[in-house]
DNA sequence: TGTAAACCTTCCAGCAAGTGGAAGGTCAAG
DNA sequence: CTTGACCTTCCACTTGCTGGAAGGTTTACA
């Protein structure tokens, strides 16, 4: 199959998939006499893997690690385990963050609202406000 | 004052002083002799403004509209306060994304942690769990 | 006088993970 | 014979900085 179907199989578009190419995370594939990329049925299980990976929002270098693991045939799932719950964690650390932003912003908005909407030079309006905000 | 000091007040790296000085967020200062940046006290509001606004994750493009009505003598607080109101929207959808990224990670870590973790070839790993997991 | 430290300068490179576009080759259908 | 859908490579751009090299200046201290 050519670049266009490999990339509907793996949900990935074509110039993902000739980046990965180029980076090393997938491999080059064969071509034809007039230079298009012709891929395997086997070459989808890896694109795949990748396409999933990161959709887990693990890293490019997360996942080249796990292929590396697989092509010496070692099983990289220790390795994807661990990584779920690094990432996890991550995650939710990230989330608690956001809600402190969240909080942040709609507590500033509220109380810009309560504040003139035209004063440049005074000390009146929520430009101010944020300003003043740092700590 | 020197790029140091007014790199303390403003809570600002100097790299990053300079940085947005090189990209017109704040305007080149007086030089001394020697080539040295030398600020005024008026400086560093400007440059709080900027470093308020980024610790609220507002790009540097919608501080520059901000800094531009400002310099116009217009007051940028509608454009802010309306900033406020998108941003938080846009932290809440991110927030949400996130809590679904979670509840994925952990579920399947849960279930990888059923499955054996030496199984390269076979479907019955973490890793075929996660390859299959595409929609 | 020498020198070490603590400043300051510019410029270049790189991060993550692609995306966009230009310029051009190839192939099948009408 | 040309149109349109593919495909190729290469280069630049995104965001918001950060690190480092190579070098100039200033002050303190021996």
């Amino acid at each position: 199959m050519q670049i266009k179907e490999f990339a509907q199989q793996t949900n990935l578009p074509a110039k993902t998939i000739r980046y990965y190419e180029e980076i090393g995370l997938l491999p080059p594939p064969v071509r034809l006499e007039n230079g298009y990329r012709v891929y395997a049925e086997d070459d989808v299980a890896r694109a795949r893997f990748v396409a999933a990976a990161r959709r887990l929002d693990l890293s490019l270098d997360d996942v080249q690690e796990m292929l590396a693991l697989r092509d010496q045939r070692e099983a990289p799932c220790r390795v994807l385990l661990d990584r779920l719950a690094e990432k996890a964690d991550e995650v939710s650390q990230r989330i608690a963050e956001l809600q402190r932003l969240e909080t942040e912003l709609r507590d500033l908005h509220r109380l810009g609202q309560t504040f003139p909407l035209d004063d440049v030079e005074g000390k009146n309006c929520v430009c101010h406000l944020v300003e003043e905000r740092l700590h």
